[in-house]
DNA sequence: AATCCGGGGTC
DNA sequence: GACCCAGGATT
């Protein structure tokens, strides 16, 4: 045997049957609004909106989504401002501007590469969408590996070592499942079978041991450390960040908008001006110099608006006031701007309301 | 390897 | 409040 398989393998552990699982599925299986669908743009487009975003939050905006650009030519040709208000609310904005870019390289080259290596390459899609992709519409021998299966594998194996260091452990673990024949025949379902099982029976607290089609042959549970894993590194302590926007009418009572750089947090999103944020708060006349006109007379609104971000605890605060005309650089607020949701909460200060 | 990037459901 | 979620890009 070569040195480096040896080192590759550490653990010896045989993989359990796919096809229980598999059964387990065509009994169990979540009933969701993109099963069953095999076009890859309605593939891609809910893999690329349930990363790091649960099926209840996607649910509805997913046939919303659809509705608005029913295919990928539809997604290309549709202005930014179009997407950025369709996507306006589920975070990760990034995403955003990835799948427009995506959907205009797809429609230039004449349809979405077929294996997971050229999905690979299309803007903000990395290993896991591009195996998900490959494997559930175009039936591909690959095993996408998402929180879910990171958490069971751990388990199955009874692996200890803290993620993320372990997560390239884990794939290899997962991948050996692609030598199950039964794994092979359906990659798709195979697949969101792993999700299912992940999501319902072998849950991050309070696994549902008794219901899982792999109780026999699970190292954790035979060990009773099943609710124990996966180790997770530490987290880091948020920052808090504070900052002053200004809420300014023109005579008609439009509200002044501008659009955020590109890159960044709220990426490509509408926002209220305001100062930049820092971890020291503003006083109100520290935040004057960076008001959007001169000589407004500012009212203070009560209140802070509240936000919490993965890395970020975001404080703002609110003045309002009024000019005859909106300053340039400034954009009259359309009723269904893409506004992130910490920009709503803001507007929600004032009692503008939010849409 | 670490950090950045949202928002909401859930315990 | 803390944790988690069908992750990806950047450094």
């Amino acid at each position: 045997m070569p040195a480096g398989a040896a080192l590759s393998e550490p653990f010896a552990f045989t993989l359990p049957p796919a096809a229980a699982l598999l059964a387990w599925y065509a009994r169990q299986k979540r009933e969701l609004p993109w099963r069953g669908e095999t076009d890859p743009y309605r593939i891609w487009l809910s893999e690329v909106m349930l990363q790091q975003t649960t099926v209840a939050s996607v649910g509805p905006r997913y046939a919303r989504f659809l509705a608005r650009f029913p295919d990928v030519g539809a997604l290309a040709r549709a202005p930014w401002p179009e997407v950025a208000e369709e996507w306006a609310g589920l975070g990760y904005y990034a995403r955003a501007r990835n799948l427009h870019a995506a959907a205009q390289a797809v429609a230039a080259r004449g349809g979405f590469p077929r294996d997971a290596e050229g999905l690979r390459e299309l803007p903000g899609i990395g290993a896991y969408t591009s195996a998900a992709v490959a494997a559930i519409a175009f039936g591909q021998p690959v095993l996408p590996v998402d929180g879910n299966v990171e958490r069971v594998m751990a388990r199955l194996a009874a692996i200890d070592t803290p993620l993320p260091a372990a997560r390239p452990l884990l794939a290899r673990l997962a991948g050996g499942f692609m030598a199950d024949a039964a794994a092979r025949a359906a990659p798709g379902d195979f697949a969101q079978a792993l999700f299912d099982l992940g999501a319902t029976i072998c849950t991050p607290r309070n696994p549902a041991c008794a219901l899982c089609p792999w109780m026999a042959e699970c190292r954790a549970r035979k060990q009773g450390i099943q609710a124990e894993l996966p180790v997770k590194a530490p987290k880091r302590a948020r920052l808090v960040l504070h900052g002053i926007h200004f809420l300014l009418r023109d005579a008609r009572g439009a509200i002044g908008v501008r659009l955020r750089p590109a890159e960044g947090l709220f990426g490509g999103m509408w926002e209220l001006p305001g100062t930049p944020w820092r971890e020291a708060p503003w006083s109100v006349a520290d935040a004057l110099p960076h008001a959007p006109a001169p000589g407004v007379n500012w009212r203070e609104a009560e209140g802070v608006a509240s936000h919490g971000l993965t890395h970020r605890e975001l404080s703002l605060g609110l003045l309002v006031g009024r000019v005859a005309e909106l300053p340039p650089g400034l954009s009259p607020l359309g009723a269904e701007a893409g506004l992130a949701t910490v920009m709503r909460k803001l507007l929600a200060l004032s009692g503008a309301g939010e849409s």
